[in-house]
DNA sequence: GACCGTCTTTGCGCTAGCGCAAATTCTCGC
DNA sequence: GCGAGAATTTGCGCTAGCGCAAAGACGGTC
């Protein structure tokens, strides 16, 4: 699989650290991917056989109850693991991943993985932090799932695509990605029809601007209050 | 620290496959500690100094949220590690661990982290595997608040709970540890009048059986069906 | 054995947000 | 430019479960 560029991964915080020699051995490894906008990379239940470094794009990562609901449980964005549920004692996939947005992904092998974190120790302490990380924002969501309005969910929700992946534009900060009501919804338990009735009456506040698949954050700071507020306007 | 006695350890599922003599090297970097009911281990916000190994009793892991209110993130039984905050990358404790009963754990300081990890390979491995499935249960407890009602969220924890920590006693399967109502309230982001209510109806039914801080499952299988029915009696 | 603090049960009104239904608007392909 | 499908908005009734309040029940203590 040569042809691969090293500079590909080597800003990425996961293999940072790596010598070019390192790096060119690490993509022979690789499997270089492409998907389009809703195609799925992996789906819950799927034998766990790669895991991946999404290096453009944005992934949600659904899972699905046994009575059909999904519920985004996070996006992941560029430079970041994902699919590592064999390192982490799993033999199949907890949850299907989905490209948000047009996406490419290097993939190896599962069976790599020993070999690779035994040759390259940064991978593996790099893993810990990430899981650790995700494992903090997990039991964020359920704290924030047993104490907080609709509304405040959905404030801290925007928020946290926002610091995630937002761009800069003339009116404010844009999510980076196509985004529907009920992709919102999926994120904080709520439904569309709430999601929407809530966007409409900040966005007539003035505090975010909606459109079809997108959301652009006028003013962080009032969607802050938001999040915070237990009640009040 | 001589006098601890290896076999205290041994069978840990953390560090199974060490040699007596690999057991008695970690057991002296330990310091046994014993907690009564109520009493904190470490508070959410605290400088993160050690990590610990439960060694008899039941922990409960709290985050509490800035307006003061808790949440129940996990119960920590014999055998677990808890307390690795450290090693998953953070500096302070991300909740509080509170004795939910008589306790006695073992703790490391978090400098020997890195070096025992080295020198007990076993023990880092398990570690992947114990924060992955937490992490998947995390998950899973984001998925059941935002698709669940009240009813089936509580035949969840206490299914949980009788799997983690059931004794079989004559009439059932009883939750080892005194348990309020408000504790299972703050696992499952209800009430605690509204879990009174639950436990109250299924009592009548013949398929729990409650006491002040006491409830015993009589039929599991019953409340499985709780759990899964959405909507039904 | 009487007291007291903690835990539990129960009643009642109220509301956030769901479920259902329908109308509108946007976007893309032709 | 014109559909047609997808996404969004909006209205309305209904209920699960919260908030508040008060009355038991249990268990440990002096």
């Amino acid at each position: 699989m040569p042809g691969l560029d090293p500079s590909l991964i080597a800003d990425l915080p996961s293999f940072s650290g790596l010598e070019r020699r390192e790096l060119e051995t690490l993509l022979g490894y690789a499997q270089p991917l492409r998907y389009s906008e809703g195609a799925t990379v992996f789906a819950q239940g799927d034998e766990a056989e790669s895991f991946y470094v999404l290096l453009d794009g944005h992934i949600r990562v659904v899972r699905s109850t046994p009575e059909g609901q999904q519920v985004i449980v996070r996006y992941i964005s560029v430079g970041e693991l994902f699919g590592i549920a064999a390192a982490l004692g799993r033999s199949t996939y907890p949850a299907s991943a989905v490209a948000a947005a047009e996406c490419v992904a290097l993939a190896w092998p599962n069976a790599k993985w020993d070999e690779l974190t035994a040759r390259f120790p940064s991978l593996g302490a790099n893993t810990y932090k990430t899981v650790g990380g995700r494992l903090q924002d997990a039991h964020t969501r359920v704290v924030e799932m047993s104490t907080e309005q609709v509304e405040q969910r959905v404030a801290h929700a925007l928020l946290r695509l926002v610091k995630q992946t937002g761009r800069k534009t003339a009116e404010g900060v844009e999510i980076d990605f196509p985004i529907t009501r009920q992709d919102i919804a999926e994120m904080t338990g709520a439904t569309l029809h709430t999601v929407s009735r809530v966007l409409q009456a900040w966005e007539k506040d003035g505090i975010v601007r909606g459109g079809r698949k997108r959301v652009v954050v006028i003013s962080p700071h009032r969607l802050l209050l938001k999040a915070e507020a237990r009640k009040e306007s």
